[in-house]
DNA sequence: CCGACGTCCTGCTAGC
DNA sequence: TGCTAGCAGGACGTCG
């Protein structure tokens, strides 16, 4: 499930592979995405060059560079390709020549003999092309959030103070902060040793800014090796992700915790299952530092 | 206005 | 061994 960390890695891989390359060509399937890819958009994309990769929360950005954009924007104008994974997408370059997969619903012909290709078995996910170059965002900003690793304390603590969303339904949020998915809001919450049931209004200043630091942190660490990958997300390459083998709670029902080897349990919150340590985790109170196993009484 | 919940989609798996 | 019901979840629409 692509997360933010996932979306990066695709990024990273895709940038080199993709920045000055020239779109020549587009074929697509006849099964429907999300959103569907409109035919007018082949003349638009073809003869584009790619400028560059950007990422905004779980949103891929590819810059182009466009002779004869739709929309009767003048020529040479900058466009983009705005891409969403989903559930199950995956954005990849590859040389023509290798044997195309099941599920295939766009595939762009590349100069030098490469394609950029799109996969989405249970197509939740998109590929759209916008021609307005008014918005730098192309609109993603008035609905997303902050981007983990820039978010302000103070406007943090606030927000979390206005809200009695629980705090899992208040991570998925993607206008509260961008990029978080069911993987990350879980092993964030274990970091700061949160409920994932408490209130947003419940947290004290030090538990907000606990929260989050535990999100930076655990998007860092995720980055670092290359995501999480469940089932079906590989990277842009087609490289598979790594953090999966250092998920604390996440997928974890029954097995010990890392800390206090209490088992982790899992819940339904926010129509997601919400995996937590009951003991490092407590509902009540100010979340404590995990306590040490019950210790022999009497002295 | 806010929050909860249903919907889309396919593949895998748990359970009979 | 074979079948099927149920689950997985990101974004968004709808309902209370």
């Amino acid at each position: 499930m692509p997360e933010l960390p996932e979306v990066e890695t695709v990024v990273r891989d895709l940038r080199p592979l993709l920045t000055g390359r020239k779109i020549v060509g587009v074929r697509k399937s006849k099964q429907k995405l999300r959103h569907a890819w409109k035919p007018e958009w082949d003349a638009a994309v073809t003869g584009a060059k790619v400028t560059g990769l950007r990422r905004r929360g779980k949103w891929i950005l590819v810059d182009l560079d466009t002779p004869n954009p739709t929309g009767g924007g003048p020529k040479g104008d900058h466009t983009v390709l705005v891409v969403h994974l989903g559930m199950t997408g995956q954005f990849t370059a590859v040389p023509a020549t290798e044997s195309e997969p099941d599920h295939l619903h766009l595939v762009f012909e590349l100069d030098r003999g490469k394609q950029l290709r799109f996969r989405d078995p249970r197509r939740f996910g998109s590929v759209e092309y916008h021609p307005s170059a008014a918005d730098a965002d192309y609109g993603l900003d008035a609905f997303l959030g902050w981007e983990p690793f820039d978010i302000d304390p103070e406007e943090f603590r606030q927000s979390l103070a206005l809200t009695r969303q629980n705090l899992k339904a208040v991570l998925l949020n993607q206008a509260f902060v961008a990029g978080v998915g069911n993987i990350y809001a879980d092993e964030a919450l274990f970091r700061a040793r949160l409920h994932p049931a408490r209130p947003g209004s419940s947290l004290t200043a030090d538990e907000c800014d606990r929260l989050r630091e535990a999100i930076a942190a655990v998007m860092t660490r995720a980055i670092e090796t290359r995501g999480s990958t469940i089932r079906d997300y590989v990277g842009g390459s087609g490289l598979r992700g790594g953090f999966q083998n250092e998920h604390a709670v996440y997928g974890r029902t029954g097995e010990p915790c890392p800390v206090c080897r209490g088992a982790v349990a899992c819940v339904r919150l926010a129509g997601r299952s919400s995996h937590f340590c009951p003991q490092c985790q407590p509902r009540e109170g100010a979340g404590r530092a995990p306590r040490p196993r019950a210790s022999p009484r009497g002295s």
